[in-house]
DNA sequence: AAGAACTTTCAATTATTTCTGAAACATATG
DNA sequence: CATATGTTTCAGAAATAATTGAAAGTTCTT
């Protein structure tokens, strides 16, 4: 990526819009507790028109090769690159899913799984708590949890529907019923 | 607290139950780049069918004057939590917002204001940038651009239905449109 | 206006998370 | 099998974020 010395004044040019691209998608992240080398390997990615080496990651990114190599599993698990193999080439390419709906379907999945699936499993064995129903106590406690585990069900059947969704459905029916 | 020889088999006591979701929900929050005491806090309140004081918080959760002052500002910031004053008493006393439906209204609408809103206004910048069409990097970078604005103002547009319904309209018709 | 009761602030400390870099590991090639 | 090329691992270092606690601030009471 070439250096480029144009004044304050003029529009940034492409490479500097990616840089603010790749930060951006770096400081969102941080605030929903995805970790910012994760997501800023993912806006690379997403903004590379072909696959990158890890090689090429570390250099734009500044990243050690650790870094690099954890953070591009990661990506892997949650389905939001691929591995790209070359003939005669030892090392491994990397391309992004590029379909945003997709990219939501993945992002949706993994996080359902590690924390929705796991909280509600931990909700069930609260909410089954016998107790005193004359207790107000225990009322609080019981009814608060009940209300959540509600929100809980009803929160992972939407997601699991969102999931599942068909594109056309998704853009034709399901938008314009709402928005 | 009452006395309780319980074999370790036997049901966890009321107390011990309120000390687990509390846990539970400093943990959830963790991983959706919300402070643990900020969760706690609410948690606590959420299971207390009593107002609390800023001392009870600090003893309960074992914190501090200073976190228990802040974090209680900024429930109240995010609208989760009430302030509760009585004749006669210098001292300030705390009630959760019971009603999930309205706690998530409050939710969503914090994490839009302070995430989406500016997310949105940076990607309205990046992807206004004027650019040679027929460049390969170019087309990637603003194609991807678009289309996560796209996703954006959906999701915005979504958030903000879902913020606006009523609670019979939720649970009537939303639901059991998708669920 | 001085004291009591309570709250807020913030610099310093502590805890947690993330990242690095070098060594170990894997695999292809001469 | 020795070397070259590339990947993974993980203990310690560095960066970030959360928490404390004591001092300053506020408000009520007499």
């Amino acid at each position: 990526m070439t250096f480029d010395d144009t004044p304050a004044t003029s529009p940034p040019s492409l490479a500097e819009a990616k840089a603010q691209f790749i930060h951006l998608w770096g400081v969102s992240a941080t605030s929903w507790g995805v970790s910012k080398t994760l997501a800023q390997v993912h806006a690379l990615l997403l903004v590379s028109p072909k696959a990158l080496s890890t090689e090429d990651i570390m250099a734009q990114l500044t990243i050690s090769r650790g870094n690099a190599s954890m953070t591009v599993r990661e990506l892997l698990d949650w389905g939001l690159i691929y591995k790209e193999l070359r003939l005669g080439e030892r090392r491994e390419f990397f391309v992004a899913e590029k379909d945003m709906l997709q990219v939501t379907r993945c992002i949706i999945r993994a996080r359902k799984r590690r924390e929705l699936d796991q909280m509600k499993r931990s909700l069930d064995q609260l909410a089954n708590l016998p107790g005193d129903a004359a207790d107000v106590e225990y009322q609080a406690f019981h009814s608060t949890l009940t209300d959540i585990q509600q929100l809980a069900t009803a929160s992972d059947k939407l997601l699991t529907k969102l999931m599942q969704v068909e594109r056309s459905w998704f853009w034709d029916k399901f938008l314009k019923l709402f928005l």
